[in-house]
RNA sequence: CGCGGGGUGGAGCAGUCAGGCAGCUCGCGAGGCUCAUAACCUCGAGGUCGGUGGUUCAAAUCCACCCCCCGCAA
């Protein structure tokens, strides 16, 4: 069970072993994009390439759900960023139970949006953790886990293609570790535990007031979607690319202290903000040479006044 | 039929409302200048103004249809 990007990779590494893939669940085909076009889940695209039955459910709670999974016979079911939680019906459907690819070190960053929040929270190191799953929220025993660093130009993208590829690998390992007998459910210490629930875009408005440092680590948690922003003359500007240092001089946080080819050098809360990459409301994104190029932006101009 | 912005030399933009010489900041080429800078100065090359049709003496500009890019909302 899985629907975005993430989940790919994993279902991948399932269907690569000896035993079968019996059906996969995903969310149902929603709307998206500029227009109103249905789009398929990625996961569901994969399936469907492969031949497998998939089950799209609007709701989870519900009997017909559980039928329509007891019909597959599934030994062991694996989520991967599904998106709902499972009731404790469909937990204890399969004989081996339910087991979760979590993009965090448990307990660290449960919840939706761990690798947004890794970033935030300028963690040095992250990981995937493979657990059977409980009830709560990202809460079950642990069985296994792999660790990652986070350099300095990591984003919410670049960890979640590797974090998905250690994840695939890890997933093997905890399912032959458990038919070996060499893995047991640990539970995980109450100490640590923190909480990443969804991002939402206007969190990433970006408050110049802020330490430079932070608003990196913002741009490349909400990097690349939902993005993080900022105003130039009340239009929104998606900052796509930026990297703390430089000096602002005494300019007040959000005053830009200089605009060439080699970015736009903004002043913060503490230290400045030097933007690679960014796209005007409309426009297509632009390194900082060809948007200073066009837009004139003179020193002295203020960032971030709605 | 969700709302909206855009397509103009290689890049990014102005010009469109009010039709009348193709403009700006860069890049590129040649020459000059400087101890030095995202250097600076001079000269130059480079355009089917997204496409098709229409209106007009005249269309980047007005009208119709089409193609492509993007922001918001979901």
């Amino acid at each position: 069970m899985g629907t975005p990007a993430f989940a790919c990779p994993i279902l991948e590494a399932l269907m690569a072993r000896s035993d079968p893939v019996v059906g996969v669940v995903c969310q149902p085909d929603r709307p998206q994009g500029r227009g109103l076009t249905v789009a398929a889940p990625p996961v569901k695209q994969l399936a469907l390439a492969h031949g497998l039955p998939v089950l799209q459910p609007t709701k989870v709670r519900v009997p017909e759900f559980a039928d329509a999974l007891r019909a597959l016979a599934p030994d062991l079911i694996v989520v991967a960023a599904y998106g709902r939680i499972l009731p404790r019906t469909i937990l204890d459907l399969p004989p081996h139970g339910c087991i979760n690819v979590h993009a965090s070190l448990l307990p660290r960053h449960r919840g939706a949006a761990p690798i947004a929040h890794a970033i935030l929270a300028g963690d040095a190191v992250t990981g995937v953790t493979i657990m059977a799953m409980a009830e709560e929220m990202d809460a079950g025993d642990m069985l296994l886990t792999r660790e990652t660093p986070i350099g300095p130009d990591d984003t919410t993208g670049s960890l979640t293609t590797r974090l998905s590829a250690l994840g695939a690998e890890a997933i093997g390992a905890a399912i032959d570790g458990l038919h070996a007998g060499t893995i047991h459910p640990v539970p995980q210490p109450p100490d640590g535990i923190t909480f990443s629930p969804p991002i939402e875009r206007e969190q990433g408005r970006i408050d110049w007031r802020r330490p430079a440092g932070e608003l990196d680590r913002l741009v490349r948690a909400f990097t690349p979607a939902p993005t993080a922003s900022t105003t130039l003359l009340g239009k929104v500007v998606k900052v796509h690319r930026a990297v703390a240092g430089g000096d602002p001089g005494r300019a007040a946080p959000g005053t830009v202290v200089e605009a060439s080819p080699s970015g736009i050098l903004v002043a913060t809360g503490a230290g400045a903000l030097r933007i690679l990459e960014l796209q005007l409301e409309g426009k297509r994104r632009l390194d900082a040479g060809a948007f200073v190029a066009g837009q004139r932006l003179a020193p002295g101009t203020c960032l971030g006044d709605a």
